[in-house]
DNA sequence: CACCGATGTTGACGATGTCAACATCGGTGC
DNA sequence: GCACCGATGTTGACATCGTCAACATCGGTG
């Protein structure tokens, strides 16, 4: 198993060496990933169909990694606080792992990979049931989706440089206060 | 100025067929805007440094005209449904135009570009005075922030389909409801 | 133990962004 | 009136990329 000709578990060696590369520099290649895993150039697509395959595989295990974040920190959301804190860790996500995020969230997908769809239908259902247990009288629909978005919104102008990413516990409280000024009131 | 060697006013041609090619079909690359312009793949290096400076103009010209749909609507804002109305606009020019939304906000951009920052600076300015005139007495500024990030995530949300583009109008009313159920309670 | 399908490899193609060297134009200074 | 120069365009070249086709090599099944 060692240098054969056959690499062993090239499907995970790639999207690993892929993810490195999300998280250190920007862009990534099939070709450079290719290479890092030191495998010959179209070597991943035994693997992948295409370019997109990958950026979907990656994409749905970020898409994991930030609902895990979001349930470890609390699987029962029992107030408003608890509901601007979702907002602040998905931003958190977001600016920690930029590219990452962009590939979640910023390109292009038609219900093509089965996983990442399924994974971000998760992340709202998450949130609906969060919203209702804090809400439950009004519509936590509409309220679901209006965390969602104004998350969403914040990550990507934090990420875009509309909203000074830095420093980042201003970051944090810029979120916060937003969520307590949008849904705060409510609960008088 | 015919069909002179030189072509009289490359820069506007450049930027009007790159945009072209946003509204159709989708990516658009340095060398076919140039062919279409009828021009030399490295004509464009003479207006722009590189392909990142005409993204900004582009973006920046579809920043401005963002702005001038909002503007239009309303000059000033009275009422919780104008600021409905301005998520309203927001989302469906973002539907309208994915390619060129994507653009303005999808892609890193460093304060390089000038009149790519000034022209999303006012967008904040906007909405920020219309907050102001319906809530005199509250954090404008939270406020401000966070109905743009709503809105913002609305459009990314549905232009990545995480949320269903179609039907519009329901996408319309899925929008205003949000923002009614997070600012309109608090004019009660 | 021969063979076959899964997995990797090399070669090739067209497309792209960008650099360097060269061509051509129009207006400025004599 | 004209030579020249800077602005504007052009051609050639290079590295990189995604992807296809043809070929090589392995490990396990008959």
């Amino acid at each position: 198993m060692g240098d054969t000709y056959h690499h062993g578990d090239l499907r995970a060696a790639l999207l690993e060496e892929a993810m490195e590369m999300l998280e250190g520099g920007e862009t990534f290649s099939l070709r450079a990933v290719a290479r890092r895993a030191g495998v010959s150039r179209t070597a991943p697509y035994r693997h992948f169909e295409n370019r997109q395959a990958l950026e979907s595989a990656l994409a749905a295990v970020g898409l994991r990694e930030l609902l895990e974040r979001m349930t470890s920190y609390a699987e029962k959301t029992s107030s408003v606080d608890d509901l601007a804190e979702f907002g602040v860790i998905y931003v958190r996500f977001a600016l920690e792992r930029p590219a990452l995020f962009r590939l979640m969230f910023g390109s292009e997908c038609d219900t093509e990979s089965e996983e990442r769809v399924s994974a971000s239908a998760k992340i709202h259902m998450m949130l609906e049931d969060a919203m209702r247990e804090v809400f439950p009288m009004r519509d936590t629909s509409s309220l679901a989706s209006a965390g969602w978005a104004m998350a969403h919104g914040f990550a990507f102008l934090h990420l875009e440089g509309k909203l000074p990413a830095e420093p980042r516990d201003e970051v944090d409280s810029r979120v916060r206060t937003a969520f307590l000024a949008t849904l705060g009131i409510q609960t008088e």
